[in-house]
RNA sequence: GGUGGGUUGGCCGAGAGGCGAGGCAACGGACUGCAAAUCCGUGUACACGGGUUCAAAUCCCGUACCCACCUCCA
């Protein structure tokens, strides 16, 4: 079975057929840098870093283009708000957002190219759309270029919308507008904004409008074609099609397929400004760990619609858990070669099909821990070995350096703790030995409470660190 | 007005004509001094009303409710 997934331009699976034989190229709309990223924001990020996984480990040579928007309205209002530079809060939510990404071990791109760097290009591509009849210079003399829609005849092709159909913005001051539904490639100068606010162009200092960078930088990094372009539902319009009316009127082909991933919402409210907070990364990992809160959102279907709530993040949380312990007590030393298994990777190859995916590893798990009760460790081994191989495509092997060191790293501390619980597992066997359960009991109690687990085997006691305790 | 998505058991969450995905919780059993961990078992779930079919959660028609987008948006 060959890698399938839902194009939303044609609204149906298809066989993924990369132009390029073994490579796949894929540009993904980022975040404009205007504010603290919360939770929705991360998702399109973990999305498609499992998809970039998968394609990898389908042995594609992946190119992965993700970009930062950090010019726009929002910024530089909320920035004049704040009494700052604009692109100092700009790059603030920059490393803000790297950090969630970090947090959720969401791979860097190829590269990550960002609208103020490439201005020249989109330029470039606004003067091509001015000569081949798709774009013009408002006549209003404010500066503005804007896309001509009524002179591309397919605009509204990716959102199966007839121009007629669609309602103009009401609060759009039609300016030099033909048509009100024209948007802007280039935005004059206005003097309210702030001098390092503008970049010299043909039509006199101003700043890219909102779709020209994507066009542009999926041009120079992937070419004028490329395979895989997405992003959130909400940009399918007006983004999205724009993008493809741009770059389409500039003669180039662009993405083959469309992904779009759907929304993180919280019960009944709207993830804006009460909520806004409760829910960005720093506040969520406060309750679980990246890893849990990863896990969370790839148990999901990414074209589904997630309602959040922290009663369901600790329930995958608890899942998750499940998993981990399953790998330290099938942690014996011996070496197995498997695959991974048919059934996750027919559940990956369809769609990305992450939810069937986690049910086998569920089902692996559970298999593993049946063969370990049966003292079969080499199976349990290869179950082991199976699990971790299908938890890396997922970006959830716990071993992965990704999610920073964890506290059973440090082999001196775990030496040193080891030699303290054994004498204290020592003395309640002793106590066990001598029927004195009330004091084997409170020597088990007095473990746990360091945050120590102890699981009674026919070997005998062994310890481990309760997973989850942060 | 236009374009899409949704409603599945106590909860989360898959599936898209035919054997009850999976997880969490609950209950019973095994193991245990008791627990924990683990295993085994236990559920007549598909918003409502019609229809098609040997067979419908899945297809068709209708109804209700919810959500997203229509130039700020992950």
């Amino acid at each position: 079975m060959t890698f399938r997934l839902y194009d939303t331009a044609t609204r149906e699976v298809r066989d993924f057929v990369p132009l390029e034989e073994g490579k796949a190229g894929i540009y993904l709309c980022g975040l404009t840098v205007q504010s603290e990223p919360h939770v929705g924001h991360v998702r399109s990020g973990v999305n498609f870093d499992v998809l970039q996984r998968w394609l990898a480990h389908l042995g594609y040579a992946v190119t992965f283009i993700r970009n930062v928007t950090d010019i726009d309205d929002k910024i530089l209002t909320k920035a004049a708000d704040q009494g700052r530079p604009w692109y100092n809060l700009a790059y603030e939510m920059h490393r803000e957002l790297d950090k969630a990404y970090a947090a959720l071990n969401v791979a860097p791109p190829t590269y990550e190219p960002s609208a103020t760097g490439h201005v020249p290009e989109m330029v470039e591509l606004i003067a091509t759309l001015i000569e081949r009849g798709h774009a013009y210079a408002a006549a209003d003399g404010s500066g503005d270029v804007y896309f001509d829609v009524r002179s591309w005849p397919s605009y509204g092709e990716l959102t199966h919308q007839r121009i007629d159909d669609m309602e103009a913005a009401e609060d759009a001051d039609p300016r030099g507008k033909r048509d009100p539904r024209d948007f802007a490639l280039w935005k004059g100068r206005k003097d309210s904004e702030p001098q390092t606010a503008s970049w010299p162009s043909p039509w006199g200092r101003g700043r890219p409008g909102w779709h020209i960078e994507c066009s542009a930088m999926a041009e120079k990094y992937l070419g004028a074609a490329f395979d895989i372009h997405g992003g959130g539902v909400d940009l399918r319009f007006p983004h999205h099609e724009n993008e493809q009316a741009q770059s389409r009127a500039a003669g180039h082909p662009f993405a083959s397929y469309w992904m779009h991933n759907a929304w993180i919402t919280t019960a009944g409210e709207k993830m804006s400004k009460s909520l806004g907070n409760t829910l960005s990364i720093p506040s969520v990992l406060q309750q679980v760990r990246g890893i849990e809160l990863r896990f969370y959102m790839v148990a999901a279907h990414y074209r589904s619609h997630v309602e959040f709530s922290f009663e369901a993040l600790q329930e995958a949380a608890v899942g998750f858990r499940r998993i981990e312990n399953f790998l330290e007590r099938a942690n014996t030393p011996g070496a197995v070669d498997v695959d991974l298994p048919a059934a996750f990777v027919d559940a990956m190859n369809d769609d990305l099909g992450t939810p069937a995916a986690v049910a086998v590893i569920h089902d692996t798990v559970r298999e593993g821990n049946r063969v370990l009760a049966a003292g079969d460790d080499t199976a349990a081994r290869a179950a082991r070995v199976q699990v971790v191989a299908m938890l890396d495509v997922l970006g959830l092997n716990p071993a992965d350096p990704a999610w920073g060191p964890t506290a059973s790293d440090d082999q001196q501390l775990t030496d040193a703790v080891d030699v303290l619980v054994r004498g204290l597992l020592d003395q309640r066997a002793q106590a066990r030995a001598n029927k004195d359960f009330a004091a084997a009991d409170m020597i088990r109690d007095q473990i746990k409470a360091a945050g120590i687990a102890i699981t009674d085997t026919p070997d005998g006691p062994t310890w481990s660190l309760e997973a989850g305790t942060k």
